[in-house]
DNA sequence: CGAAAACCCGATTCTCATATCCAGATGAGA
DNA sequence: TCTCATCTGGATATGAGAATCGGGTTTTCG
């Protein structure tokens, strides 16, 4: 569904957005709390950071704090930064260029199946899952 | 969007779709229609020739032949030879294993975000790509 | 200013999907 | 039955993501 890397990064964000706001989380808190392995989790929460997406504080005190609502923040933010969000352009039926212009048989169905994939990502908000009741399914 | 060999598979599975019903293709002919890796090409075709996909003749006059309905034949199950259909269960809040049971408090919409995925593969046909004048979006 | 806390980051290793190669097994046709 | 075309499948190489390690830098506090 995700690559790991993913994984770990959305498990890391929900933590933050869960934590009291003023206080930020050390690195290997998140990594205890969700269960990913220390040192790699300290590059993707850097890789988050230079994305934007949290703040990182250096020193005593500091640690990692989310950057962005929870209400503006959706999944496909945070898978972005690890998975290309550009998916294979080729076309499907032959080797040649297919695009909006030139489409193959199968460009319209096919970029609307992507679509969809795409857009179960890019509508739901870390708030969505962290407040279902609110919420209604799209 | 789909791990490379999903996609080979996808593209074989075009490929034999769009063929003369009686006549097999050889796996060096899907891979050059393809583009794909020929010697790779053939563990795929042979994979989805064990999952029931195609069926394979050897010898002269051998090769490879849709052994299901293009309407029949939905991406999900193409994809499902190669991903491991089965996403990861643990929970996205906290350690804990995580089920429709003892949902965790992001458990239904989480779930809904992947069902989602999921469905815009398993509602699209072989037949829905290539045919798609005669249907109708979902 | 010194020491400890915590992130930063380059280098290395591990693992697995991807890719290649080649020796069998099998079937069609002569 | 012989030969050749074709799939089958094991052994192995490659490469990218995953994971680890160690040293460096920044910040707080006494």
């Amino acid at each position: 569904m995700l690559s790991s890397t993913s994984d770990y990064a959305l498990r890391a964000i929900l933590v933050l957005a869960q934590a009291e706001p003023g206080r930020p989380l050390r690195a290997d808190e998140i990594a205890r709390a969700t269960g990913s392995p220390a040192n790699y989790l300290a590059k993707t929460l850097n890789a988050l950071a230079k994305a934007g997406l949290v703040t990182s504080a250096r020193g005593p005190l500091g640690g990692f704090t989310l950057a962005v609502d929870a209400d503006q923040l959706t999944l496909a933010r945070i898978v972005d930064c690890f998975d290309d969000p550009r998916p294979n352009t080729r076309c499907l039926l032959g080797a040649r260029a297919c695009d909006a212009r030139h489409p193959c048989r199968a460009h319209d169905r096919w970029t609307a199946v992507q679509a969809t994939r795409r857009a179960a990502l890019a509508n739901t908000t870390v708030a969505d899952l962290l407040e279902p009741a609110l919420v209604a399914a799209d």
